[in-house]
DNA sequence: ATAGTATTTAGATATTTGTCTAAATAACTA
DNA sequence: TAGTTATTTAGACAAATATCTAAATACTAT
């Protein structure tokens, strides 16, 4: 859990990810969104790896990134046994 | 939103409060239950406060913590428009 | 009033985090 | 092979964060 919400707990983050809930992109994709340098989106995307938020695949020169929607199940599980 | 991540980024901030979704509880109750200084305690329930995760009353002597569980249908349903 | 208890505020400090530039790695192209 | 493009790694640095101790505030009780 620890790393689902640190990976969540950025801006930039939280944007890459709704931008991938649309389609799959590359790293150079996701970059041009942001006004932030590459390294910095590449950073950001290693810490939503790490937190299995995301998957990437290398498809020749690019890497395509993906949205792994079924590890915010746990997400979704922690915040209902609060719920009641 | 911002602030909601930023509470539940920290461990001991969910554990406080897991701690508040069984009963109501007053900032010494709650430090009791870590291995951490009191003021220590007292800035993440001003952190989680702030995002309105909980909320606070004063009885006498004492400040009585709640959970708010309102707050966190904003966290759902911001994950739910991702898995689709 | 004075002393005691509960909690927060203030100020200090070490650690973590987000960002950058420069360099490294990997793959394609001619 | 040499040059170009895509992406990551390394290293530096400023800002944010979690923690502590000491002091301040607020309430209770004698």
């Amino acid at each position: 859990m620890n790393s689902i919400f640190k990976a969540l707990n950025d801006e930039t983050r939280r944007e890459i990810i709704e931008l991938l809930k649309d389609r799959d992109m590359n790293a150079g994709q996701i970059a041009e969104r942001f006004n932030m340098s590459k390294p910095s989106i590449s950073h950001h995307l290693d810490i939503l790896k790490r937190a299995d938020l995301i998957t990437s695949e290398k498809k020749g020169q690019f890497i395509e990134y993906s949205l792994n929607t079924t590890i915010l199940e746990d997400l979704v599980n922690w915040i209902m046994t609060l719920k009641k």
